[in-house]
RNA sequence: GGGAGUUUAGCUCAGCUGGUUCAGAGCAUCUGCCUUACAAGCAGAGGGUCACUGGUUCGAACCCAGUAACUCCCA
């Protein structure tokens, strides 16, 4: 039977993974064994699936699967997430399209329409992830606002409520005017934009007489007594002007100390007032105090207790207390308001000025700073636990750069404003009373009781539940513990079997939002933490170092890219350039790498699937055997040392090298039998041929968490023998690391030095491969070159091997190790390129002797150095000396 | 403005506690090969003032100080 000259996925992925579901090989349930436990960050039930999709779970699903193949009890909990705000906006677009606006609906109409897109559009991601190959428990996929989820949530603020962490209060809040709800200060992108700084002229009461002396002496307006001047970039809040400040040491404003002032256009007075707060040299000196539209003027307006004049609507346009430009948003007021400025000769003038504005992550609108009543989640008692968490490496943050930035958030971190003004989340359980006071309870009875201890005579009609949703990072902050519900049942067999999970695998940019959360939530629930490692993935950019975006372009399809390349190849390609907690420049060529990888690999099957085993054919390979065996452990205790610093593109690369140079390139060059013409299969020792099966076998197991599919493919072929339904790769036991033959490692290192050169001697003589030549050794170390014969042989082309005690005349000549190698060919050889190569190397030598002896000869070094490093330096002088000695022979002999 | 990080071959990155013949890997490049597993390949080769300047040290890619460029976070 003849098999295909390349590998094609396609088929193999399609066939492996319904496979495996049929099988229930990604299932977990409790059982007596260690369990390992991921929980999927839950993607946006909005979103597809992207790079960086790609590659965080290509992470967690080598993880995964390595970890049951070491017969740990893996569970992947997939999931998704509902993304309160940006589903909303998606289903508003959507009912906006059919003709129906939000406005019309009640709330559980509205929901009604959320689930239906949810149902249609939510589960689009993990269907892909599928195709990547992932491992997950699929039983077990869980959604925020699943209805034990949900529960979970409502205990959480119930209980943090009771605890008085939970508040509600009137706070400036970051205000999307475009989806209409507040967004939490970490929602927000401040970007700097060019924007115009306008000079305002507010007329100073009880002036009136002078102003007309003034402009008939002076045009300087900027020092009239009559007008001060401000400077702002919102000339459309004027009209909530609650006060103009400026700072008491001031000396060009002490005329002004206990004056009013009328805002332009609308004639409102206002008072001066008189602050530290206001910087001197910037603007002008004189501030507009806007309580209602800006932090700053916010606490300002506190301190001298100023009444806040709030003049927009929830959309951002402008309301009746604005009393002029009614109804217009706010950057048409902007523009419409500097033409009636300047028209009632109140603009003095205008200048370029750029500063850093809020921008909505959601949906990009501008932040407008605004005052609402919200609900609050006090941060400091759950921050510091959740800080020492990671300072004491109970959690570990992998790469460890990321404590000093958790460590910084966490000691700053301010109250966290946890209400959204949307329909799609958990409703706040906030019950009002007719009176305005609420309880906070689980259910409506609940309430009700609690009502009752307030006013016996109230019934359930009159409750009215608070509108506003709770922030989707207040639920998915329960995830690892909610997905197993130990919220709800703290003591369920689940939880405390699954719980802590051991690996985190997610982006640095939610370290604060998800990471911090569910360690607070972790240690405050159950006293806990949820995970023992977060590994921090970085952004993956183009080759340009841009990052992803939809709007760029720049960002490849996966599941495309899957279709090229092959799962397996897109993610070797992923892994192949994800250093970790570093951005990675992806480009396609690593996927193609990981294809070609998986290419050699189907390659070198056809190679050993044309073999058969023949007992009549002495062995002959020990070495080779014995070699690679020792090769494997190498690789298996490095790969074993890379994965517990969670580096798995180096173990990746470990593994890539083992299969591609030493088994493909050596192994299998070592012990294939020459070609045996008219025969359907090469016979081949039975001894190298068990081996070699075995070792195939071996290696399927190692590449299988990198490389699912080829190695599932291969696994079940016939060369391995018959298998039962559930022998499979995907739970397989990893191989353990058996002996290594040190002696013989560095035997053959020097031995592919020869084969290399002898290769290049071939080369330099413009010789074909297929010349075979003699080979005379000079032994001078204690290698012995016999043992290796057949080796040199066959992957030299060697005719005839021998050892001699002298140089041989005539030769070409080189050195590997400290031996002295020649080979006889039967042309003249390049005495003057040959001379040219040797004195090549007498100076390097020598030079490098220098240098060692200038060590050995100082003092310092040898009083200050350790032993071993001396050692070490003497080893060094001795092997370039016997080195030295041989090329000037060797010199010596060209001249002779 | 404050803080953190990065800078090593054309590209992407390793390089541990300062000391191996230490300057490495993969990809790309160049040369020669369609050699009965693989041209998605084979065999060879070239390529770096370790950002810059100074310091510490017997010894610096590695430690210290400063400079520059880039990135991220916070205000």
């Amino acid at each position: 039977m003849s098999i295909a000259k390349t590998y094609s996925p396609a088929q193999a992925e399609e066939k492996w993974y319904s496979y495996w579901l049929q099988h229930n090989f990604f299932r977990s349930v409790p059982d007596e064994r260690e369990p390992y436990t991921i929980v999927i960050p839950p993607p946006n039930v909005t979103g597809v699936l992207h790079m960086g999709h790609m590659l965080n779970n290509t992470i967690q699903d080598v993880l995964i699967r390595r970890a049951r193949m070491k017969g740990k009890n893996a569970c992947w909990v997939p999931g998704t997430d509902h993304a309160s705000i940006a589903t909303e906006a998606k289903v508003v677009a959507m009912l906006k399209e059919r003709g129906i606006s939000k406005k019309d609906l009640t709330r559980s109409e509205f929901l009604t329409y959320a689930l239906e897109w949810k149902d249609k559009y939510g589960g689009i991601i993990l269907e892909q992830l599928k195709k990547l190959g992932a491992s997950c428990d699929w039983e077990r996929t869980k959604f925020t606002m699943d209805e034990d989820m949900s529960e979970s949530v409502i205990d959480y603020f119930v209980h943090l409520h009771k605890k008085g962490w939970i508040y509600r209060g009137v706070r400036m809040v970051n205000w999307d005017p475009q989806s209409k709800t507040a967004v939490s200060d970490e929602e927000v992108n401040r970007k700097e934009v060019n924007q115009k700084l306008y000079y305002i002229k507010y007329e100073v009461a009880g002036d009136e007489e002078r102003v007309a002396d003034e402009e008939r002496t002076s045009h300087n307006a900027q020092r009239s007594q009559s007008y001060l001047t401000i400077a702002t970039t919102r000339p459309e809040t004027i009209m909530a002007d609650a006060a103009i400040c400026i700072n008491p040491n001031d000396e060009r404003y002490t005329h002004l100390h206990g004056k009013k002032v009328f805002i332009p256009l609308i004639n409102r007075e206002i008072p001066v007032i008189l602050d530290n707060y206001v910087t001197m040299d910037f603007g002008t000196g004189c501030l507009k105090v806007t309580p209602a539209h800006d932090l700053n003027d916010y606490e300002l307006g506190q301190r001298h207790k100023l009444p806040v004049i709030d003049i927009l609507n929830d959309d951002a346009t402008l309301n009746e207390k604005a009393q002029i430009l009614v109804g217009e948003d706010r950057f048409a007021a902007r523009k419409k308001i500097a033409v009636l400025l300047e028209e009632a000769g109140a603009l003095e003038k205008t200048e370029d000025y750029t500063s850093q504005i809020g921008f909505s992550e959601r949906t990009n609108a501008v932040i407008e700073p605004r005052l609402s009543m919200q609900w609050f989640c006090k941060m400091p008692e759950l921050a510091k636990p959740a800080l020492e968490y990671v300072l004491n490496g109970d959690v570990k943050l992998i790469p460890e750069k990321f404590i000093n930035t958790y460590r910084h958030w966490m000691e700053n971190v301010r109250d966290w404003n946890i209400s959204r003004q949307l329909w799609w989340g958990q409703q706040i359980p906030a019950y009002y009373l007719p009176n305005g006071e609420f309880v906070v309870a689980k259910t409506k009875e609940e309430a009700l009781a609690e009502a009752h201890k307030i006013d016996a005579s109230l019934t359930i009609e009159n409750l009215t539940q608070d509108e506003d949703v709770l922030d989707t990072w207040f639920s998915s902050g329960l995830w690892p513990m909610s997905v197993f519900d130990g919220v709800r049942n703290p003591d369920n067999a689940e939880i405390n079997y699954y719980y802590p999970t051991n690996d985190l695998v997610t982006a640095p940019e939610i370290l604060f939002f998800w990471v911090a959360r569910m360690i607070m939530a972790g240690h405050e629930l159950r006293g806990q933490k949820p995970f023992t490692n977060v590994y921090l993935t970085g952004i993956v950019r183009d080759k340009l170092g841009r990052k992803m975006s939809k709007s760029l372009g720049n960002s490849p399809d996966p599941l495309e890219l899957i279709e090229k390349y092959g799962a397996d190849g897109v993610r070797v390609g992923m892994l192949l350039c994800s250093p970790a907690g570093n951005d990675l420049m992806f480009d396609e060529s690593y996927c193609e790498q990981g294809r070609n990888f998986a290419n050699k690999i189907w390659n070198a099957f056809k190679l050993v699937k044309g073999w058969e085993a023949d007992d009549s054919i002495a062995p002959n390979n020990q070495v080779a055997i014995e070699w690679f065996g020792s090769r494997f452990n190498q690789a298996l205790v490095d790969i074993e040392s890379d994965f517990k610093q969670y580096r798995l593109s180096e173990a990746l690369m470990t593994t890539y090298k083992l299969v591609w140079d030493d088994f493909c390139a050596w192994y299998l060059e070592m012990v294939k039998p020459v070609y045996q013409q008219g025969v359907e299969k090469q016979k081949i020792d039975r001894e190298t041929y068990n081996a070699t099966v075995s070792y195939f076998q071996d290696i399927l197991k190692v590449l299988h968490p990198y490389m699912p599919f080829i190695t599932e493919e291969l696994w079940h072929d016939e060369l391995f023998g018959t298998r039962t339904p559930l022998d499979c790769c995907i739970v397989a036991q990893l191989p353990v690391i058996g002996q290594i033959n040190t002696r013989l490692v560095a035997d053959i290192e020097v031995v592919q030095q020869v084969i290399a050169q002898v290769r290049n001697t071939r080369n330099g003589n413009k010789l074909s491969p297929k010349d075979a030549l003699p080979l005379a050794i000079k032994a001078n170390s204690a290698i012995n070159y016999k043992e290796y014969e057949g080796v040199i042989k066959q992957l030299g082309n060697i005719t005839e091997l021998s050892l001699v005690d002298g140089a041989v005349n005539g030769a070409n000549s080189f050195v590997a190790g400290t031996d002295e190698f020649f080979i006889s060919l039967n042309i003249e050889i390049d005495a003057v390129a040959e001379r040219e190569r040797l004195e090549k190397e007498q100076d390097y030598l020598i030079g490098f002797l220098r240098s060692v002896n200038a060590k050995l000869q100082n003092e310092r070094f040898m009083a200050n150095a350790k032993p071993e490093i001396i050692e070490n330096e003497l080893k060094k002088k001795a092997d370039a000396e016997a080195r030295l000695k041989i090329v000037e022979d060797n010199l010596r002999g060209l001249a002779g």
